[in-house]
DNA sequence: CCGTTGGATGACACTCAGTGACATGACGAT
DNA sequence: ATCGTCATGTCACTGAGTGTCATCCAACGG
């Protein structure tokens, strides 16, 4: 057919973003994607298992960033003090894509489906947490609970973050989260 | 046609589950459960919203459960105490019910689709304990944290009750799982 | 005894996600 | 020029989920 063109995983992502915010997820077929993209349906699904991954392929990236983060973090600190400083790197990245951030977010908040993937991406997310700090030495339930709570301290401080409009918010809002999570758990 | 049969809604779920059992949840349609249960197809559909939610008909009992569990905590405790003994009736119920939960663990271990249902059944479940406590006159921000927290104290206490063979034990994991999370986020 | 009404179910056609198998066309290497 | 490979297209198919209408059955009132 017509000569090949790059970055078919760019122009498919992007197609589909336009298309949930105009008509919403439910209202789009991949094969009005594909199409958008000037692909097809069966291309589609060489570059996303499924429709809803076409939303979630920065979580990789996410994660790879995280893991860096804390094998950075100092040898002496505590499990949840190494969880939650090795979100450093990950901070810095969101910075520059806070309003790709907030048009992906109302349009996962539109959808039970999404927000289940959104709920597993993280699950998974600290499942890698939880084998990098007991690679670290820590201890396997000391491990499973510092990643769960890294984690959720984590989607707190998103949740914040895409909420409101200021880009280099994201560090803060991670201290202040930890904050709560401490105040509350040492009564 | 054939005469009129009670409990529709149970032969389904009873039909699914030794469907799923016998060959895996991909493996069987919902044709075939409904074929087993003497039902077709699109009855399934009007007793279940979707094939998976025939795994998860009973998180509406487990969330009043722990709700009723949560108003009857004494008043003066902290959030993460009201969330946690709030779990005693569920734990009540869950002594009877271990054998279908280890089957029933066993087929959602098995399938990434069934562990996101599960995930956002979760989550549902800390979006009511975190009602439950604003209303109780919890800040916020102490009620949002408290009920991800004591939710994940239940999730990791679920699956290591599931994991063993005593029926009885899931209070006792409540407490061991609540042990270690306060012994992490102290320091 | 009969007609009516309403709830539960069946029948059927349809859309769309997702997959398997095979074809084609561009491109680089030899 | 030919070969092989990679990205893509084509096509047929399965199965989830839905809309719509038909049918059966029990309960109820006259």
């Amino acid at each position: 057919m017509s000569r090949w063109k790059p970055d078919a995983h760019g122009r498919l992502m992007g197609a589909a973003i336009e298309l949930f915010d105009e008509r919403g997820y439910d209202a789009t077929t991949v094969a009005e994607i594909a199409e958008r993209a000037g692909l097809t349906k069966r291309t589609f699904f060489r570059y996303f298992s499924d429709k809803r991954e076409v939303l979630f392929s920065g979580a990789d990236q996410l994660q790879r960033l995280w893991l860096e983060g804390i094998a950075g973090a100092p040898a002496d600190a505590t499990p949840l003090a190494v969880v939650t400083a090795g979100l450093d790197p990950v901070a810095e990245m969101f910075t520059e894509r806070h309003e790709f951030a907030q048009i992906r977010a109302r349009i996962i908040e539109a959808n039970p489906e999404l927000q289940e993937r959104e709920l597993i991406k993280l699950q998974n997310l600290a499942g890698a947490v939880e084998r990098a700090l007991v690679e670290r030495g820590v201890s396997a339930n000391a491990a499973l609970l510092a990643a769960q709570s890294g984690v959720t301290v984590f989607h707190v401080a998103f949740a914040h973050w895409v909420e409101q409009d200021d880009p280099t918010a994201f560090r803060r809002l991670i201290a202040k989260s930890l904050a709560d999570l401490r105040s509350l758990t040492a009564a």
